[in-house]
DNA sequence: AGCACGCCGACT
DNA sequence: GTCGGCGTGCTC
């Protein structure tokens, strides 16, 4: 052996780096010698031809063997992310076994971060007099006078000059500049700044919530408070306490379309308004929150379950609200629970979580019986107000009309409710305008050609939808398979269908059609204010409107029909049915006027439906938690879904087949599979799935990990695993 | 995620 | 004969 180099180099210290990509693990980089880094620090890089920005996992680690490292490029001058949001990402990618690399993607998801902020100019006057004066000069010096430091183009407006005669004027010194922050700062919220009088009850619920801030350790709490109770106000002076704490505050909702309103309510009740957090806002505003976050300045977050993500250096408390809501499950890359993902921050950071509905999840429930969680409830509406009373329409008895779906006894209470003045909503969770079009001629029905599922009329935006990719098409004159002209028929009532019925039923009335695709952003905002002003008579709606809005005159609810969501295999679709029932009966008499629920369904003796018409909510939860134990499904039981996709079908389906010869034979963990998922189809992908079922004593992810460990998906094939599934699509 | 490398269709 | 389609694989 020799030594051809100069001298014998110093040893570098080694790094490892997470960086934000689809990677496994981290990698491994030298630390240049002037260089001092810690765990968290954020750094540039050289990844093949390219610098990418990562966190320094850990510091001082063995080099891998047989490997050249790179050294770190540059660290950037951000305080590092902490050590708990670290154990968190951590926690998370081993959870729901998903690439580091994916999770600390979330984390950073806002341009401009790693950019030191640019400074906005403004021009301030000063002493020295321009050479020569002008009138132009004299407006905007006169205007200077009166004005706070302004930039150059609102100083110029302001005159009612052109932008070169301010650049003029500074150029002789006539102006100096001075750097702005480059982000509006966010005003300190005042946790007094208004003073709400709470009932009774909402007085003993928020000193409870109280309670489990000042502690300062980690607790869950479930703030159970029937529809209309107040749970808002009871949560923000929990949110109060926390502040004076001098913690930084996240209310997470499971919605977008709610952020609005929500922001607004902690802007009058904190006396300023809260940073925004969710996927659609502009990336100079999530610049902003990001760098807010970071710095302590933004004290409270509204926003969706990626505001958990957030660079947070002083998170002391994490209210969940609508807490049942399956939204938070809904994943767009990782799939994880917000919900529990709260609860699982709250136990590293060792703070308090607040869980909040009208009607819990089972899972929460079942947490409140095994004394993990404390139970707080309010059981009467706010004020006045009474909880609505419910029946149950049986269609079997009084079916509509052929093409209409309203039963008598549902249109003589709407026509009643709107004479009395009073407003009316209709509930049905089908988008569009039929959810099957059909051939009259030979039955052919119109399908995705990429997904296995009904392509959906929507007759407001003139095209058939496909659910499941987005993929539109116009409406074909003649059926794609036999070619025959006008025989295509629209088969069962969407919403847009069924305000067809109700315009041509309630001549007069005024009515809006509220659904996800209909309406997005402010204009569903503007109309839901509008129907808080009673500007409307008829709501017609999906799931949309079952979510947390207050309707002070709306007093009557009809269900469309019940039934449509027991009709699906998922296990927890009795509790979807009765949250979602339970929610949009609800929203029916939370002002002076009480109000009723009418649901029409053709079961109307299933236990369920039974239960909620006698608001029986122990039955039916006791009944519901019944079943789950006895099936072994949560939360008694853990599941997993293990998905196969590619663009063959029978490759496809010969790689699950060899997936599930490698099965390992564990004792109480039963998988079941394949089978075609229940869309078999997607965007052209034919999937297969597998089903893990197991106790809650059981490493699911470790069997998982044992079972494809040595498992390579060649070609266009994937698999994809989700934890705690919720869709069992 | 990028970016290079690779193997099959319509062109100067 | 190539230009380029994007499918596949690698990056400490």
């Amino acid at each position: 052996m020799f030594d051809d180099s100069p001298k014998k180099p110093l040893p570098k210290s080694v790094v490892s780096v997470v960086l934000p990509l689809a990677l496994e693990a981290a990698y491994s980089y030298t630390v240049p010698l002037a260089m001092a880094l810690e765990a968290g620090d954020y750094v540039n890089v050289p990844l093949g031809p390219r610098l990418v920005t990562g966190v320094v996992w850990e510091i001082g680690v063995a080099a891998p063997a047989g490997m050249r490292l790179r050294d770190v490029r540059e660290k950037f001058d951000l305080s590092p992310m902490s050590a708990i949001q670290r154990k968190f990402i951590d926690w998370i990618a081993d959870y729901y076994m998903a690439p580091l690399g994916m999770v600390l993607r979330g984390c950073l998801r806002a341009k401009g971060i790693f950019e030191p902020p640019r400074m906005k100019v403004a021009y301030r006057l000063t002493d020295i007099e321009p050479q020569r004066m002008t009138p132009q000069r004299q407006r905007v010096i006169e205007a200077a006078r009166d004005l706070p430091v302004m930039k150059a183009r609102e100083l110029a407006d302001e005159a009612g000059v052109g932008v070169s005669v301010v650049k003029g004027l500074a150029g002789q010194g006539v102006f100096e500049a001075v750097d702005l922050p480059p982000f509006a700062p966010f005003a300190k919220p005042d946790p007094m700044a208004l003073l709400v009088q709470l009932s009774k009850s909402q007085g003993v619920a928020a000193a409870a919530l109280r309670g489990s801030v000042t502690a300062r350790k980690f607790s869950v709490t479930l703030l159970d408070g029937v529809t209309g109770s107040g749970k808002t106000e009871v949560y923000f002076e929990a949110m109060a306490t926390a502040l004076v704490a001098g913690k930084q505050v996240l209310l997470l909702l499971p919605e977008i379309a709610l952020t609005t309103t929500f922001i607004n309510r902690v802007e009058e009740r904190f006396g300023a308004a809260p940073a925004e957090w969710h996927s659609q806002m502009r990336p100079r505003e999530r610049e902003r929150v990001w760098r807010a976050i970071a710095s302590g300045e933004a004290k409270i977050v509204v926003g969706a379950r990626s505001a958990l993500f957030l660079p947070w250096h002083n998170l002391g408390l994490v209210v969940v609200d609508e807490e049942h809501e399956p939204a938070y499950k809904q994943g767009d890359g990782t799939s994880y629970h917000g919900r529990d993902m709260a609860v699982v921050y709250g136990s590293l950071g060792n703070f308090p979580v607040i869980l909040a509905s009208a009607t819990p999840s089972l899972e929460s429930l079942v947490n409140v019986d095994v004394g993990k969680y404390a139970h707080v409830t309010l059981k009467n509406r706010h004020g006045r107000a009474e909880l609505p009373q419910i029946e149950l329409l049986d269609m079997r008895q009084i079916p509509p009309q052929s093409g209409q779906w309203l039963s008598d006894p549902l249109v003589d209470a709407v026509a009643e409710t709107l004479a009395a003045g009073n407003q009316a909503l209709l509930f049905l969770n089908r988008r569009g305008y039929a959810p099957l079009t059909l051939c009259r001629t030979c039955g052919h029905r119109l399908q995705c050609d990429e997904c296995s599922s009904w392509l959906v009329e929507h007759r407001f935006k003139k095209h058939l939808m496909c659910h499941h990719c987005g993929h539109t098409e116009s409406v074909p004159q003649k059926c794609p398979a036999c070619g025959d002209e006008h025989s295509l028929v629209p088969c069962g009532p969407g919403i847009e269908r069924l305000a067809e019925e109700a315009e041509a039923r309630f001549e007069g009335a005024k009515i809006v059609v509220l659904s996800s695709d209909i309406s997005r952003g402010e204009s569903l905002h503007e109309k839901i204010r509008d129907i808080a002003q009673s500007k409307y008579d008829l709501i017609i709606g999906t799931q949309l409107v079952a979510k947390g809005h207050h309707f002070p005159d709306l007093t009557l609810v009809g269900v469309v029909d019940a039934d449509l969501a027991l009709e699906t295999s998922d296990p927890r679709a009795g509790e979807r049915t009765w949250q979602l029932l339970a929610q949009v009966a609800g929203r029916a008499g939370r002002g002076e006027k009480p109000g009723r629920a009418l649901i029409q369904t053709y079961m109307p003796d299933h236990p369920l439906l039974e239960a909620l018409e006698a608001g029986d909510r122990e039955g039916f939860l006791t009944h519901e938690k019944e079943i789950r134990q006895s099936a072994g499904m949560p939360p008694f039981g853990q599941l997993a879904g293990i998905v196969v996709s590619g663009n063959d079908q029978m490759q496809t389906e010969s790689f699950a087949m060899s997936l599930a010869r490698r099965v390992p034979r564990v004792a109480d963990i039963l998988v079941l599979g394949p089978a075609p998922a229940p869309l078999a189809q997607i965007r052209g992908r034919f999937r297969f799935r597998f089903l893990v079922k197991t106790t809650r004593e059981q490493d699911i992810q470790g069997f998982i990990r044992e079972w494809l460990k040595d498992v390579q998906p060649k070609g266009s094939l994937r698999l994809s695993v989700d934890i705690d599934p919720y869709s069992f699509l």
